[in-house]
DNA sequence: ATCATTTGGTAAAACGTTTTAATTGTCTAC
DNA sequence: GTAGACAATTAAAACGTTTTACCAAATGAT
């Protein structure tokens, strides 16, 4: 056992030929004759010849790896972007090196410094405050670079998420087609840009049905609070707005603190009060009776981003810095929006 | 912009030393004074040299990454243990290359081979049937592995996992404690090892406890039934047992199907039938009245798992073969098993 | 027959490290 | 004073590839 890889120049041994005419036929390249061909590519597929990365990456420069850095992948939808990413990287036969960040940005800084030691091809990032500098810093040294789920206002960096203005706009139309006029909103404090964009589109679209300003009826979970102390900051959010009939949660785990909160305060769903969450999940189809929920297209999210990186790497001199994908949502309408009743 | 990467020669240039010395001083080797150092140091610092991981790793064979092969990322089970693999190997230096199967064994195998080109330094895999060869074989060339959440029995591979013999023998305890005594389960056709023992855990309380032969109460779903097949199977087979008053799901998803299926029914939980799943997560936590779970110690498994690869990775001669961790399960106890009121 | 071209093949450099073995001084001990 | 020990430094080889530039032989054109 333990038998040595087979290199390169063992082939050219075991073949009697030289180190440069099997790597020519191993690649295509070069000029061979068909015989010297078919011995080489016999003797290499015999003895499971596989090239060595690592030699390969020093000489040319490329690893084949692409550098995944996201927030966390636990959770529904970064677990699922990389699934696809996996996938359609791998057809490209390029591999994934995974790093999460838990939101530091210290963190990220890290990984980013890491990954740059000649060791990625092209970078996927989940942007955050503060990673401006380090990520357009790759930019400016040529590495293909796609941001998604977020993106720096003001930068030229290619980047694909969801349309979160359009989508939140919708989820109050929503509300409004089925009567609910009082319509509050539950986002967090994490200085992410979509959740900013989320708001405008929330408070855009009670403008423009023209319903009563929303200052008051908006809670903003401060980003260090877990998550007991975010169902109790709800429930005191819902019973404080007495006349709230409808409220809408910005993300995944704000919709999840909600229905407990929602559940412990014993209302009921969309009697007492109607529900929409951003980010289906498994959660929101069964909880009944059913949440009504914006789904993320997190294949397509994954699938542009892996495609325009590949595209970046691919061809070198491809200019990518106005790409700004922003991908329609679906609203999943269930039974937490059902037409409103009037009293 | 575009800073060509500074390399060793430089420094060595820079400093008016040779390349060798630059080696030794950062790598703390060799023996050289206070002064060179220094000022090596000091102008590697100042230019921000960061080691090329392709040539370091084609010079001393390691790569300083750990490869990650799981079924599939996404889902709250394998996410959450990607993350802590990745923040303790991040200690040590590693990065990791994240590979998904998807339950495919030709991919399982294409991908241990791509990995084992030279450019991981161990394995954690969760086994499939099917991969013993190319694992065995990798073992055998001494390559460090762990394999998680399954292990092939017979064979001298270590392996972390949650004890689910113990786990489902518990699951049957809860229900009769509960005083349910005709317990069904449901769980799949995959061929998993982990499967099967959680199977004989079932058989081996209900056996201990006295109860009926369970052959008629056992539900096997076909690994390729998709979700809306999977319920209405299960439908089908709460239906026929018409004396069945608790169920026992094997894994996760069958109990999410397994909820909307009895929803579906308009069953009560845990009047009209009691339930048990495998797999904590959220949904289980909040569906109306809380569904009692087994929860996998996924911290301590994949910990343990890391702990065991590093190990084997920097004590060279680590026998390793002897390790079989199963980690116990904690069973929460939610609504879905409350004491039953007899007729 | 001679020169130009093509065809089939290879030597050698380079990528950026690590590490062995060698080379210079300096110092100590006799 | 000289032999050995030791300290500080370095030259050079090696890891396994890719690729440039070159060479010899065969073919074609005149």
């Amino acid at each position: 056992m333990m038998k040595k890889k087979i290199s390169i120049k063992d082939i050219a041994k075991l073949t009697d030929t030289s180190i440069t005419t099997v790597s020519f036929v191993l690649n295509g390249k070069g000029r061979i004759s068909k015989e010297i061909s078919k011995k080489i590519l016999d003797v290499a597929q015999k003895n499971g010849y596989e090239p060595n990365r690592m030699a390969v990456g020093l000489r040319t420069g490329v690893s084949k790896v692409i550098g995944l850095i996201v927030e966390s992948i636990g959770g529904p939808f970064f677990g699922e972007m990389a699934k696809v990413i996996e996938e359609e990287a791998e057809k490209g036969g390029y591999r994934i090196i995974y790093c999460s960040t838990n939101n530091n940005l210290q963190k990220g800084k890290d990984m980013i410094r890491m990954l740059s030691q000649q060791l990625v091809d092209g970078y996927i990032i989940t942007p955050m405050k503060g990673l401006e500098k380090d990520i357009q810093n790759l930019v400016d040294n040529e590495k293909p670079v796609v941001l998604i789920d977020g993106y720096f206002p003001g930068t030229n960096i290619p980047h694909v998420l969801v349309d979160n203005f359009a989508s939140a706009y919708n989820a109050v139309d929503c509300f409004v087609r089925s009567g609910y006029k009082n319509i509050g909103m539950v986002t967090a404090d994490l200085g992410l840009i979509q959740l900013n964009d989320r708001s405008l589109g929330y408070k855009a679209a009670l403008k423009d049905n023209k319903l009563k300003d929303s200052s008051k009826m908006l809670l903003k979970i401060p980003f260090d609070m877990d998550k007991n102390e975010g169902v109790e900051a709800i429930k005191a959010f819902i019973e404080k707005q007495k006349q709230m009939d409808a409220i809408f949660f910005t993300t995944n785990y704000l919709g999840t603190m909600g229905l407990q909160a929602i559940k412990d305060l014993k209302l009921r769903i969309p009697e007492d009060i109607a529900v929409i969450s951003f980010d289906d999940n498994e959660v929101f189809s069964l909880y009944p009776p059913g949440i009504t929920t914006i789904q993320q297209p997190t294949y397509d999210i994954a699938k542009s981003a892996i495609d325009i990186l590949m595209a970046q790497i691919n061809t070198h001199k491809l200019d990518a810095s106005k790409i700004d994908l922003q991908i329609p949502s679906k609203l999943i309408e269930r039974g937490s929006t059902l037409a409103k009743v009037s009293a």
